[in-house]
DNA sequence: TTAGTTAATTACATTTCGTAAGTTAGTATA
DNA sequence: TATACTAACTTACGAAATGTAATTAACTAA
Protein backbone atom coordinates (compact mmCIF):
# COMPACT_ATOMS: atom_id res chain seq x y z
CA UNK A 1 0.00 0.00 0.00
CA UNK A 2 1.43 3.30 -0.96
CA UNK A 3 2.19 5.69 2.18
CA UNK A 4 0.38 9.04 1.93
CA UNK A 5 3.30 11.24 3.64
CA UNK A 6 0.83 13.33 5.70
CA UNK A 7 3.44 14.31 8.24
CA UNK A 8 2.75 17.24 10.41
CA UNK A 9 6.25 18.52 10.41
CA UNK A 10 6.71 22.30 10.12
CA UNK A 11 8.17 22.62 6.34
CA UNK A 12 11.08 25.18 7.89
CA UNK A 13 12.25 22.83 10.71
CA UNK A 14 11.84 20.11 7.80
CA UNK A 15 14.28 22.02 5.76
CA UNK A 16 16.85 23.32 8.61
CA UNK A 17 17.01 19.69 8.73
CA UNK A 18 17.74 18.90 5.61
CA UNK A 19 20.42 21.50 5.23
CA UNK A 20 22.29 20.74 8.98
CA UNK A 21 22.01 16.91 8.82
CA UNK A 22 24.20 16.26 6.07
CA UNK A 23 27.39 15.21 6.26
CA UNK A 24 30.20 17.64 7.51
CA UNK A 25 27.53 20.92 7.01
CA UNK A 26 27.89 21.16 10.90
CA UNK A 27 31.74 20.97 11.03
CA UNK A 28 31.96 23.34 8.20
CA UNK A 29 29.98 25.93 9.85
CA UNK A 30 31.25 25.40 13.14
CA UNK A 31 34.91 25.73 11.78
CA UNK A 32 33.58 29.30 10.17
CA UNK A 33 32.79 29.91 13.54
CA UNK A 34 36.94 30.68 14.29
CA UNK A 35 36.40 33.11 11.98
CA UNK A 36 37.02 34.14 7.91
CA UNK A 37 39.19 31.10 6.63
CA UNK A 38 40.37 29.87 3.01
CA UNK A 39 39.51 26.45 1.11
CA UNK A 40 42.74 25.22 2.16
CA UNK A 41 42.19 26.35 5.78
CA UNK A 42 38.99 24.47 6.55
CA UNK A 43 40.39 21.61 4.54
CA UNK A 44 43.12 20.73 6.81
CA UNK A 45 40.69 21.18 9.62
CA UNK A 46 38.55 18.70 9.13
CA UNK A 47 39.22 15.52 8.14
CA UNK A 48 37.49 16.03 4.99
CA UNK A 49 38.59 15.95 1.29
CA UNK A 50 38.33 18.93 -1.33
CA UNK A 51 35.86 17.29 -3.88
CA UNK A 52 33.17 17.06 -0.83
CA UNK A 53 34.41 20.85 0.98
CA UNK A 54 33.56 22.52 -2.54
CA UNK A 55 30.19 20.90 -3.08
CA UNK A 56 29.10 21.75 0.25
CA UNK A 57 30.69 25.28 0.73
CA UNK A 58 28.52 25.90 -2.62
CA UNK A 59 25.94 24.35 -1.15
CA UNK A 60 25.72 26.64 2.00
CA UNK A 61 26.30 29.49 -0.04
CA UNK A 62 23.10 28.83 -2.05
CA UNK A 63 21.12 28.72 1.19
CA UNK A 64 22.53 31.90 2.27
CA UNK A 65 24.44 30.50 5.63
CA UNK A 66 28.19 30.91 4.00
CA UNK A 67 29.45 34.29 2.10
CA UNK A 68 32.47 33.88 -1.07
CA UNK A 69 34.76 36.92 -0.63
CA UNK A 70 37.20 36.63 -3.89
CA UNK A 71 40.57 39.07 -3.03
CA UNK A 72 41.95 39.68 -6.29
CA UNK A 73 45.51 39.19 -5.43
CA UNK A 74 48.72 37.30 -6.94
CA UNK A 75 48.07 34.48 -6.18
CA UNK A 76 44.06 34.55 -6.02
CA UNK A 77 42.66 34.87 -2.07
CA UNK A 78 39.45 33.34 -1.37
CA UNK A 79 37.67 33.72 2.25
CA UNK A 80 34.77 32.00 3.45
CA UNK A 81 33.00 33.69 5.72
CA UNK A 82 29.40 33.13 7.71
CA UNK A 83 26.61 35.05 6.99
CA UNK A 84 24.40 36.24 9.41
CA UNK A 85 21.57 33.24 8.93
CA UNK A 86 25.17 31.23 9.10
CA UNK A 87 26.23 33.03 12.44
CA UNK A 88 22.46 32.51 14.17
CA UNK A 89 23.03 28.57 14.28
CA UNK A 90 26.08 29.54 16.93
CA UNK A 91 24.03 28.40 19.98
CA UNK A 92 23.05 25.40 18.05
CA UNK A 93 26.29 23.98 17.67
CA UNK A 94 27.43 25.49 21.11
CA UNK A 95 24.45 22.96 22.58
CA UNK A 96 25.88 19.81 20.57
CA UNK A 97 29.47 20.89 21.76
CA UNK A 98 28.09 20.96 25.77
CA UNK A 99 26.17 17.51 25.06
CA UNK A 100 29.21 15.78 23.44
CA UNK A 101 30.49 16.56 26.66
CA UNK A 102 28.93 15.69 29.14
CA UNK A 103 27.42 12.34 27.25
CA UNK A 104 29.80 10.93 24.44
CA UNK A 105 32.44 8.68 25.54
CA UNK A 106 35.69 7.90 22.93
CA UNK A 107 37.20 4.09 23.38
CA UNK A 108 41.01 4.75 23.65
CA UNK A 109 43.70 2.28 22.28
CA UNK A 110 42.32 -1.32 21.16
CA UNK B 1 50.45 14.10 -1.54
CA UNK B 2 48.89 12.28 1.22
CA UNK B 3 46.74 14.05 3.53
CA UNK B 4 48.04 13.93 7.03
CA UNK B 5 44.68 14.26 9.24
CA UNK B 6 45.87 16.50 11.75
CA UNK B 7 42.92 17.84 12.89
CA UNK B 8 42.65 19.44 16.36
CA UNK B 9 38.84 18.99 16.33
CA UNK B 10 37.79 17.77 19.82
CA UNK B 11 37.10 13.42 19.19
CA UNK B 12 34.13 14.06 21.30
CA UNK B 13 32.58 16.87 19.67
CA UNK B 14 33.34 14.60 16.43
CA UNK B 15 31.79 11.91 17.23
CA UNK B 16 28.57 13.97 18.06
CA UNK B 17 28.41 15.41 14.82
CA UNK B 18 28.97 11.46 13.21
CA UNK B 19 25.81 10.72 14.50
CA UNK B 20 23.50 13.32 14.49
CA UNK B 21 24.41 14.78 11.24
CA UNK B 22 23.44 11.13 9.86
CA UNK B 23 20.49 11.62 8.17
CA UNK B 24 17.47 11.17 9.49
CA UNK B 25 18.71 10.66 13.13
CA UNK B 26 17.98 14.11 14.23
CA UNK B 27 14.13 14.02 13.32
CA UNK B 28 13.76 10.80 14.93
CA UNK B 29 15.37 12.34 18.39
CA UNK B 30 12.75 15.64 17.75
CA UNK B 31 9.94 13.07 17.18
CA UNK B 32 10.75 11.36 20.67
CA UNK B 33 10.53 14.01 22.43
CA UNK B 34 6.78 14.28 22.00
CA UNK B 35 6.71 10.90 24.40
CA UNK B 36 7.54 7.18 24.01
CA UNK B 37 6.07 5.83 20.75
CA UNK B 38 5.48 2.66 18.31
CA UNK B 39 7.47 2.17 15.09
CA UNK B 40 4.42 2.67 13.06
CA UNK B 41 3.64 6.20 15.03
CA UNK B 42 7.09 7.62 14.09
CA UNK B 43 6.89 5.92 10.59
CA UNK B 44 3.82 8.06 9.92
CA UNK B 45 4.53 11.00 11.55
CA UNK B 46 7.81 11.44 9.35
CA UNK B 47 8.53 10.95 5.26
CA UNK B 48 11.15 7.78 6.35
CA UNK B 49 10.67 4.54 4.73
CA UNK B 50 10.93 1.49 7.29
CA UNK B 51 13.91 0.39 6.52
CA UNK B 52 15.78 3.28 7.13
CA UNK B 53 13.65 3.51 10.46
CA UNK B 54 14.71 0.54 11.72
CA UNK B 55 18.59 0.95 10.90
CA UNK B 56 18.30 4.22 12.38
CA UNK B 57 16.58 3.02 15.96
CA UNK B 58 19.01 0.31 15.92
CA UNK B 59 21.90 2.46 15.97
CA UNK B 60 20.41 5.05 18.43
CA UNK B 61 19.78 1.86 20.59
CA UNK B 62 23.47 1.55 20.03
CA UNK B 63 24.36 4.97 21.10
CA UNK B 64 22.27 4.74 23.85
CA UNK B 65 20.11 7.21 22.86
CA UNK B 66 17.00 5.18 22.43
CA UNK B 67 15.51 3.01 24.55
CA UNK B 68 13.54 -0.14 23.09
CA UNK B 69 10.98 -1.65 25.44
CA UNK B 70 8.66 -4.63 24.19
CA UNK B 71 5.30 -5.38 25.63
CA UNK B 72 4.82 -8.89 25.24
CA UNK B 73 1.06 -8.62 24.70
CA UNK B 74 -0.94 -9.91 22.52
CA UNK B 75 -0.07 -8.53 19.81
CA UNK B 76 3.27 -7.95 20.82
CA UNK B 77 3.86 -3.97 21.31
CA UNK B 78 7.37 -2.05 20.67
CA UNK B 79 7.74 1.40 22.09
CA UNK B 80 10.63 3.65 21.69
CA UNK B 81 11.74 6.04 23.90
CA UNK B 82 14.41 8.52 24.80
CA UNK B 83 17.00 8.05 27.22
CA UNK B 84 18.24 10.56 29.44
CA UNK B 85 21.31 11.05 26.97
CA UNK B 86 18.81 11.32 24.40
CA UNK B 87 16.55 13.89 26.25
CA UNK B 88 19.39 16.15 26.87
CA UNK B 89 19.55 16.86 22.73
CA UNK B 90 16.02 18.77 23.46
CA UNK B 91 18.22 22.29 24.03
CA UNK B 92 19.70 21.51 20.47
CA UNK B 93 16.36 20.84 18.87
CA UNK B 94 14.92 23.75 20.14
CA UNK B 95 17.49 25.92 18.91
CA UNK B 96 17.12 24.39 15.50
CA UNK B 97 13.77 25.23 15.82
CA UNK B 98 13.60 28.88 17.13
CA UNK B 99 16.30 29.13 14.03
CA UNK B 100 14.24 27.82 11.54
CA UNK B 101 12.00 29.72 12.60
CA UNK B 102 13.94 33.04 12.14
CA UNK B 103 15.79 32.05 9.06
CA UNK B 104 14.53 29.65 6.62
CA UNK B 105 11.98 30.80 3.87
CA UNK B 106 9.85 28.02 2.14
CA UNK B 107 9.18 28.86 -1.22
CA UNK B 108 5.60 28.20 -1.74
CA UNK B 109 3.73 27.07 -5.27
CA UNK B 110 5.57 26.36 -8.55
C1' DT C 1 62.32 23.73 -17.42
C1' DT C 2 60.71 21.80 -13.31
C1' DA C 3 58.40 22.24 -9.18
C1' DG C 4 55.03 24.35 -6.05
C1' DT C 5 50.72 26.89 -4.79
C1' DT C 6 45.39 27.41 -4.30
C1' DA C 7 40.95 26.24 -5.52
C1' DA C 8 38.81 23.49 -7.72
C1' DT C 9 37.01 19.45 -11.07
C1' DT C 10 36.88 14.66 -12.95
C1' DA C 11 36.92 9.60 -12.75
C1' DC C 12 35.70 5.71 -10.44
C1' DA C 13 34.82 2.34 -6.72
C1' DT C 14 32.33 1.92 -2.37
C1' DT C 15 28.65 3.03 0.71
C1' DT C 16 24.25 4.75 1.82
C1' DC C 17 19.60 5.61 0.53
C1' DG C 18 14.82 5.07 -1.34
C1' DT C 19 11.21 2.07 -3.13
C1' DA C 20 8.92 -1.91 -3.16
C1' DA C 21 8.14 -6.49 -2.07
C1' DG C 22 8.44 -10.30 1.23
C1' DT C 23 8.42 -12.31 6.13
C1' DT C 24 6.58 -13.73 10.71
C1' DA C 25 3.15 -14.10 13.92
C1' DG C 26 -1.04 -13.18 15.23
C1' DT C 27 -6.40 -11.33 14.62
C1' DA C 28 -10.53 -10.69 12.10
C1' DT C 29 -13.73 -11.56 8.27
C1' DA C 30 -16.40 -14.38 4.67
C1' DT D 1 -10.96 -22.89 5.21
C1' DA D 2 -9.28 -19.10 2.61
C1' DT D 3 -8.49 -14.31 2.39
C1' DA D 4 -7.36 -10.03 4.28
C1' DC D 5 -5.23 -7.16 7.69
C1' DT D 6 -1.87 -5.58 11.28
C1' DA D 7 2.90 -4.48 13.38
C1' DA D 8 7.59 -4.68 13.01
C1' DC D 9 10.77 -5.84 10.51
C1' DT D 10 14.01 -7.80 6.52
C1' DT D 11 15.53 -8.46 1.74
C1' DA D 12 16.48 -7.12 -3.05
C1' DC D 13 17.95 -3.84 -6.04
C1' DG D 14 18.64 0.47 -8.67
C1' DA D 15 19.87 5.38 -7.69
C1' DA D 16 22.31 8.82 -5.26
C1' DA D 17 25.95 10.34 -2.12
C1' DT D 18 30.56 9.71 -0.57
C1' DG D 19 35.73 8.79 -0.35
C1' DT D 20 40.12 8.49 -2.79
C1' DA D 21 43.06 9.82 -6.10
C1' DA D 22 44.39 12.04 -10.17
C1' DT D 23 44.00 16.14 -13.03
C1' DT D 24 43.36 21.11 -14.25
C1' DA D 25 44.21 26.30 -14.52
C1' DA D 26 46.64 30.12 -13.48
C1' DC D 27 50.17 31.81 -11.47
C1' DT D 28 55.11 32.12 -8.81
C1' DA D 29 59.67 30.74 -7.66
C1' DA D 30 64.18 28.26 -8.39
Amino acid sequence: MMKLNQSLLCPKFEKAMQILSKRWTGLIIYQLLSGPQRFCAIESALPISGRLLSERLKDLEQEGIVNRQIYPEVPVRIEYSLTKKGLALEPMLREIEKWSQTWVQIEEGL
